[in-house]
Formats: structure tokens, sequence, C-alpha cells
DNA sequence: TCAAAAGTTGACGTTTTGGTCAGGTTATGA
DNA sequence: TCATAACCTGACCAAAACGTCAACTTTTGA
């Protein structure tokens, strides 16, 4: 995911042993300007931002940026690699193992928390999705694909099982990210609705146990321990 | 909400009582560059498209477009005026006089066939929101706080008459709302999430159907068809 | 110590783009 | 018919934005 392959190639660290910190001022460069360019375009979409912007807001002159980046094309691109990372992280929490209860409410949890966290992140892959996913690579795509039938397979063995009651599992995926992303993405529209400034853990707490009851109790999902109460961490 | 005033005051038809269709040049060419530009502002964002875009796909010369229209913030502040209109329209459904169940089931059909009908302004106004809503007037933002407020009030009438337990109401508004866009603002993800290549009629019937269960379900409406007639606005 | 590599940077060139304008054509209404 | 208003448009401009470059400084490794 480094800036090109030319230059990623020039990074061969074995034959440089004399930082074991490995401070590079390469690495540091390259994370403040995507850093700053993963603000800026979250905000802005890729169109909207200045590569002037970019070399701005991370403390660098362009041209340093361009020393970096042979494009902004190319610092968009390895923006988009970072975000797929973390889109499967919350996903692993569905597995076939776990009590559909506890592992949906892990997942909601997991997943406000991401957007809570990495707010621009977020909203920069929103952005990219409604613009039609333009920079998705097939594979990315393929990757999301298989990602999503392999964990609707886990809940509809859960249903199969008995634990919860026939859904259309690939809708309640839908509803699930767009109420858990809605928070990060949308949050001009979440603090009028809450009738608030600033959206705070707190709000996220609120919605994780609000999601989490709705959806669970929507599904029927069977509690075998009795109490098993609020969704806290 | 038309091009600016002087021009629009121009248009005083009682003067001109030629033609009473009143095809007026001035009404055509105003709405091909509204919806021409609906659809790139959607896909692009403020910054992503030009005019000069905008003046070919509206089969107009560009210098015609700024005949109409002062600036291309002015096409886009006319654009989400118009947003806002379809944006309540729905809420309406939420009445205190009908029954939870109905009330909500209605709601959630009526904003999916908005955002389906009218896909490309829904990812307009999400483009916006996901950028601050700079361009979102006090009045505009007030406005939808009052709306949201009002709707609260009813359903909270609602848990207040045992129709329907406590629950957040605002946060359910936002489920709401993340789950009725999703089809049309982040189409690229739902068909992969559906595993197919384009959302049909079928899919968004299916999609009110499972949010709709799950919604009802999750918040324990009382589905029961005799009384529910206790508050009257 | 020192040459080569890595990193830094101000200034510049080219293209794009929002917006203007002067002058033309068409519709209107008396 | 004809004056006036509405409408249309090719050509133009200044500002901005992407990207380049050559020269400069710092770090590295032997």
């Amino acid at each position: 995911m480094a800036a090109s392959m030319d230059q990623a190639a020039r990074k061969t660290r074995a034959s440089r042993p004399s930082k074991d910190v490995d401070e590079r001022v390469r690495d540091r460069s390259e994370a403040a300007i995507l850093e700053a360019a993963g603000e800026l375009f979250a905000r802005k979409g890729f169109d909207g931002v200045r590569i002037a912007e970019i070399a701005e807001r991370s403390g660098l002159p362009k041209a340093n940026v361009y020393y970096y980046f042979p494009s902004k094309e190319d610092i968009y691109k390895a923006l988009i690699g970072k975000l797929l990372a973390g889109w499967d992280k919350a996903l692993e929490e569905l597995r076939a193992d776990r009590k559909p209860a506890e592992a949906l409410g892990a997942y909601i949890v997991a997943k406000l928390e991401y957007s809570r966290q990495f707010g621009s992140e977020s909203r920069l892959f929103a952005n990219e999705i409604l613009r039609g996913g333009r920079f998705l690579s097939k594979a990315n795509r393929d990757h999301m694909r298989a990602m999503t039938r392999d964990k609707a397979v886990v809940i509809e063995s859960w249903i199969a099982a008995g634990k919860m009651s026939p859904i259309s599992v690939r809708h309640v995926f839908i509803m699930l990210w767009g109420a858990t992303q809605f928070y990060a993405d949308f949050e001009v529209l979440a603090c009028d609705a809450l009738a608030i400034k600033r959206i705070t853990k707190k709000d996220f707490d609120e919605a994780a146990a609000t999601i989490t009851a709705i959806v669970l109790r929507g599904c029927n999902v069977v509690e075998s321990a009795a109490e098993a109460r609020s969704t806290d961490t």
C-alpha cells in the first residue's frame, strides 16, 4: 500500500540496520500525508481536495508530497486499501460457534466503535461508495462479497438451528450497516436527530444499546442466559 | 427556488396569456439543468462537477446555463431546497391518531419508495450531509430539527399509551433513516450484499418487509386491531 | 571523511475551470 | 410590421490546480 512500486522497493530495510525503531523519515512523512489526506477526502471527496491542502495540513510543502506519492489518485487508493481492513474486523465477531445474541451484540458494538474511532475513514469509505465505488478494485469487491456471503451463512445456520426466526439475512446486514455507520457518516443529521451539538461516547453507547435491543428482539434471538442484560463492552 | 430574484420577477405570466400550457422555454431549460445537475452532483459531489458537464448533459451550451443560474452554487442550493420537501413527506405518515404498526410501516414504505424513485436526490442529500452540510441553511436545519422533535413526540405518545415498549425514539429514527436510505445511497454495497447486479422494485419490497418486521417486533408494537384511539392529537 | 542516496523546496508550465461578455437570434404583443 | 424583451452562444479571461524540475540540504554507510 506504499506510494508506488519503485519507491517502495527502495525501502529495503534489511540493508539499513542502523535504527531498530526505524522511525524512517519516509514512514513518518507518508503517514502524515495519508492522515491529512484521509480527513480531507472524507469531508470533501476526491475532487474536492487540492494537494496543496494536503500538503499544508500535513506540514509539508506541496512538492514534497509529490516526492512520496506520484499523484493524488495514488494517495486516495492507498487510503482505500487501509479502509477495507477495518471493514472486515467487526464482521469477525459473527462466528457460528458463538451464541447469536452475543455475536450480534458484539458485532454492533465493534462496528459502532470502529466508526467512532475512525470517523474520517468511515466517511471516506461512504464517500467512495456513494460515488459508485470508482476506485474499488475488482479484488476489493470480490472480497467484500465473499465476506458477506460467509457471514450470511453463519446467521442462516443460527436460523436453521432455531436460535432465531427466519429473516432475510442480507437485508438485516444492510440494516446493521446503515444504522452503525450513520453516526459517523451523517454526523450532522445524527446531531440534529438527537438534538445535541456533538456526538459523545455516551451517545454511541446508547446507540449500541438501542440497535442491539431492537435487532435481537426483532429477530427473536433466543437468550439462553437469562441475564445478558445491557450491551456493555 | 428559481434562478434569481430579478429573473424570476420577469416571469410575470399574468401579462403573457398566449399559451395556457405555458411551456415556457425558461421552465424547460431550468428543469433540464436541474435534472442534469442533480444526477451529477449526486455522483461526484459539489466540487467534482464542472458546469461544462452540466451544460453538456442538459443539452445546453455552458454560457446558457449561466444565463439561468448565476453560479454553480445557486444550482446546488436550488436542488437542496427541492430535497427537503421530499424528506418531510414520508415523515407525515407518523401521526399520533394512527395505529403505531400501521404508521411505522407506512413510513418505512414511503421512505424507501422516495429513495427508490428519487435516487439521485437522495444521494445528493447524503453527499451534502457527509460533507458537513455546508450548504444547509439555518432554516433548513431548524426545520429538520423541529420535524424530528414533533415526530419523536408522536412516538413517545404511543409508548406512554403502552402501545409499544420504551425505546430511545431518536436512535430509532436514525436506524430507520440509515436502513431506508442505504439502498439508494450505497447502491454498490447493497448490490454486493444482496449478491445482485441491480436493485429492483422487488428488492425494495423485500427491504420494506424486513425492516418493518424487525422494527415492529423490536419495539414490541402491539398489533391489536381493537383499541389504538386514545390519543387524538 | 566523503560520496552517494534520501529528502526538501521555491519557482515554473500547462491545463482546467468558474465565470463574463458582446453580439447574435427568436419570440412576443400591439 | 416593428420595437422590445427573452433567449442563445462562441470566444475570452483570470484564477486555480496538477504536476515538474533543478538545485539545495541532510542522512547514511563504509
